[in-house]
DNA sequence: TTTACCAAAAGTGTATACACATTTCAGCTT
DNA sequence: AAGCTGAAATGTGTATACACTTTTGGTAAA
């Protein structure tokens, strides 16, 4: 089973809906794509039925696919969650911490910084949410970070396109003291910050709604 | 899009699968399971693929679908992820306690004490994991409840089924004491009763491998 | 002008067909 | 007897067909 092509499909939506180039509520009607992807309705009904899982889409039964449109309340609760997995986990961080994985974040932090440097937004906000993966991954635990991806994910929709240029620099300079009391092995500091950072990233969201485009090659392209 | 026929099967092999009716490893052929619930094969492998997403199955490219067999290794990241979600959740719970929470809770309790009683395993076992879920739910914060869901789902096959009847009378005694924690707002309590409960269930497992049974429609039947 | 209605168009839900990959197993070789 | 080979059988991957539902758009009645 599992097809790479359904996989490419996933990726290309994905990416237009966190670009926003495919706003909110627009519907995303089989055949289109279908044509679209020169694939047949098959493929796409996977890949719409994978985004759905992971509430990048939204399904009507009988009625079809649209571009979902998170709730205030349902970024708020995803905050929530992450804030309660993310102080554990950098509880857990400083606890388990070894030269190897301060390093990594650092070099993390590095490229944030560069990406923020040259106003690369796709790399820049992509990297501001990998940051938080990338500790999931460093502490060895694979199911925590995917988890962490999924809810990171889950708001992309809001936290990362939504956020300005201001708010991502903001967030990088919180990653790198982050990174610093981690070195430190300063416990309560990092938790702190990191509390702190989620925050911060949950209070800038700005909800703003936009109309629906109506026109899926033309986005898609 | 989304057929309850497709919830159905999802259903029925997800009940087959953690009650260990389908072994790990077992072969779910599309065909034979689609022959089965007298439906296509397209809404078979809906389910099968949805399935996969729940980690119950594995889905082996050109290869087919086996009954998932999640390692130790594995179980041991979900109950780590578990216990960092679940402290943080019972903190919370006893901040925002309320009394119809504590009462929903005691329920819930007395639920699992009738289950345990008259030796019901598939209620006992469900109750017991419904018991994290439930404190989710209470929170009001749907994304956690779901979340949990996951999680608790994911490693069913091992801590639900692999447990014995003393070790889920112990689990409902410590529900119990957690609850007692929880109505009496002792926060500190609360979390350790929380944590060691988890460690124990945790501690209790057991991994032993099964060989597959082929007959896939005796045991769905 | 607005509302109600109905037929055509478009779209989703499920079944089936067929191409291609994997597994199985009989027959051959060593 | 053990191992290799290849053809048949089985099974998955994708496309297509068709039934049924929703949406659309135009016409007629209020």
């Amino acid at each position: 089973m599992e097809s790479s092509t359904t996989y490419a499909i996933v990726e290309a939506l994905t990416k237009a809906i966190v670009e926003h180039r495919l706003h909110p509520g627009t519907k995303l009607a089989e055949q289109k794509l279908a044509d679209h992807f020169g694939v047949s309705r098959t493929l796409v009904r996977q890949a719409l039925f994978q985004l759905s899982q992971n509430r990048l889409i939204r399904l009507e039964p009988a009625r079809g696919a649209f571009v979902a449109a998170p709730s205030v309340a349902e970024a708020k609760q995803v905050f929530a969650v992450r804030r309660m997995l993310e102080a554990e986990m950098t509880r857990a961080f400083v606890r388990e911490s070894t030269p190897a994985r301060i390093k990594a974040l650092k070099d993390h932090v590095a490229r944030e910084q560069a990406a923020v440097d040259r106003a690369d937004v796709p790399s820049r906000n992509e990297l501001l949410g990998d940051f938080h993966v990338r500790m999931a991954e460093l502490m060895g635990n694979t199911v925590l970070a995917q988890m962490l991806g999924e809810l990171i994910s889950r708001c992309a929709l809001i936290t990362l396109m939504y956020q300005s240029a201001s708010a991502a620099a903001h967030s990088h300079e919180e990653h790198a003291l982050i990174v610093k009391a981690l070195a430190a092995r300063d416990e309560d500091t990092a938790v702190r910050l990191m509390d702190e950072h989620l925050l911060h990233v949950e209070a800038n969201l700005t909800f703003d709604r936009k109309v629906p485009s109506n026109d899926i090659s033309m986005a898609l392209s």
